[in-house]
DNA sequence: TGTACATCAGTGAACGCGCGTTCACTGATGTAC
DNA sequence: TGTACATCAGTGAACGCGCGTTCACTGATGTAC
C-alpha cells in the first residue's frame, strides 16, 4: 500500500530510535528480524530504509549520544555550573543509569565493541562522540574551550568505565559500592570542595 | 591416537591461552572453529576439553586478568610504591596497551559485553575481577586494605574507560590525546605531586 | 621382554538453526488527466 | 469532480552461509598379562 507523505521519514526515525535502544540493551547480537518486530514490522522492509545493519548501527549510536546529551543538558538547565556538573556526575553514575543501558550513554553500553568496528564505522562514531563532547563541554570547569574539552576527555570516558565495571559485577552491593566510590571521587575532583554537600544528588 | 601423560592438561591450557588472546582481540564473534584453528587443531576436539563456548570464555577472561596482574606486578617489582603506581598508570594508558587488546586488560577489551552476559557468567567473572583487585591493591595509596581497594575500584575502571574511549576513536592523534590527558590526570590524582616528574614513563 | 588390548585426544562429516540479505508481490493512497 | 494509473513502504518466502554442537571413527601410546 502507499503511505501518506512524510510516512517514510517517520517510520525510518522510529526504526533508528528502537535500534538505538535495542543495540544498547543487547549489543550487535540483536537481529534485524527482532529489531523490526520490536517496531511491529517485518524484516523485509528494513532495506527500504537502510543500506544494511551496520549503517543502522551507526545512526543508532549517533541518536543515542544525541539523546543522552539532551537529557544531561535538560537536567542542568538554569543551574550554576559547579552544581550542574555535580548533578550530571550523580546521574551518570546512578543506579538508574546502571540499570538502564538502553536509555543511557552509548559509550558505557557499547564502548569495547566500538573499538573493534571497522575504521569506516569508528570514523562516523568518533564524529558523534565529538558532537557529544561539543554539547557537554560547557558543563566542565576550565577557562577555555580546549581546557574544558580536555577535562571532558578524562571525566566522561572514566565515568563510562566505572559504569561498565559496575554493570560487569554480579552482586548488587558490589555494583553500588563501585558507583558510590566513583561519584565521590569525581565529584571531589571536578566540582571542588565547596559543592561537596550534595554529591548523592539523584 | 593416544597422547602422552599430561598432554590433556597442556592442550587444554593452550586452548585457554589462545582463546584469551582471541576473545580480547575479536570479542565473542570469534568462532570455535577459528579458535581451534589458531591452535592448529580442528573444532571437533573442543568438547573433550570444555562444556561449551561460554565455559571457555569464562576461563579465558580469568586467564587474561591473571596474566595482566602478573605483568603489572612484574613491571613494578622492587620499586617504591608511588613510582610503582606511576609506572602502572603509564603502562595501562600507553599506546602499546591501546594497540594490543589481545594481551591487555580484559575489562578494557570486553567490559561492555561482560555486562550483558547471563548472571552465571558474570558471577564467575566478578570473582576473577576480585582476584585481580586483590593482587593489585597493594599498588594503591591508602593506609588500610579497604582504602586501597576503594581506590582501586575508581582507578582501574576509570583507566579501562579511557583506554576503551581511545580505542573507539578513529584518528591516531585523538587517541593519543585521550591517553595523555588520562595519564596526566590519574598520575596527579593517585601518585601525588612529588612524583610528577616522570609521568610519561613508558 | 613381548604381545594384545584399552584408552582417549583429535578428526571431519553432519545436524539444526538463525542470521543478513534479496526479491516478486501487495494494495491504499497520491497524482495526472 | 471522477477515473486510471503510478508509487513505494511493507510482506514473507527463499537464498546461501557460518554458527555451536554431536558423533562415529582413528590410531599411537599406555597398560595388563
Amino acid at each position: 500500500m502507499r503511505y501518506s507523505k512524510g510516512h517514510n521519514a517517520i517510520a525510518r526515525a522510529r526504526i533508528v530510535e528502537t535500534a538505538s535502544r535495542e543495540f544498547r540493551r543487547r549489543g550487535m547480537d540483536i537481529s534485524v528480524v527482532d529489531l523490526m518486530k520490536a517496531e511491529g514490522l517485518t524484516h523485509g522492509g528494513f532495506y527500504r530504509h537502510f543500506e544494511g545493519k551496520e549503517a543502522l548501527l551507526i545512526e543508532a549510536v549517533e541518536a543515542a549520544l544525541d539523546q543522552v546529551a539532551s537529557q544531561l543538558l535538560h537536567l542542568t538547565a538554569h543551574t550554576p555550573r559547579h552544581i550542574a556538573l555535580q548533578r550530571v556526575i550523580g546521574f551518570y553514575l546512578s543506579e538508574e543509569h546502571m540499570a538502564h543501558p538502553e536509555s543511557g550513554c552509548a559509550l558505557a553500553a557499547l564502548g569495547t565493541e566500538i573499538g573493534r568496528y571497522p575504521e569506516r564505522c569508528r570514523a562516523r562514531i568518533a564524529s558523534a562522540l565529538d558532537a557529544y563532547r561539543l554539547r557537554l563541554q560547557r558543563l566542565m570547569p576550565g577557562g577555555t574551550e580546549s581546557e574544558r574539552k580536555a577535562q571532558f576527555d578524562v571525566l566522561f570516558p572514566s565515568m563510562a568505565g566505572c559504569l561498565m565495571a559496575a554493570r560487569a559485577q554480579a552482586d548488587p552491593d558490589r555494583k553500588r559500592e563501585i558507583l558510590l566510590g566513583a561519584r565521590r571521587f569525581f565529584g571531589d575532583a571536578f566540582c571542588g570542595e565547596e559543592s561537596e554537600m550534595k554529591e548523592e544528588t539523584l
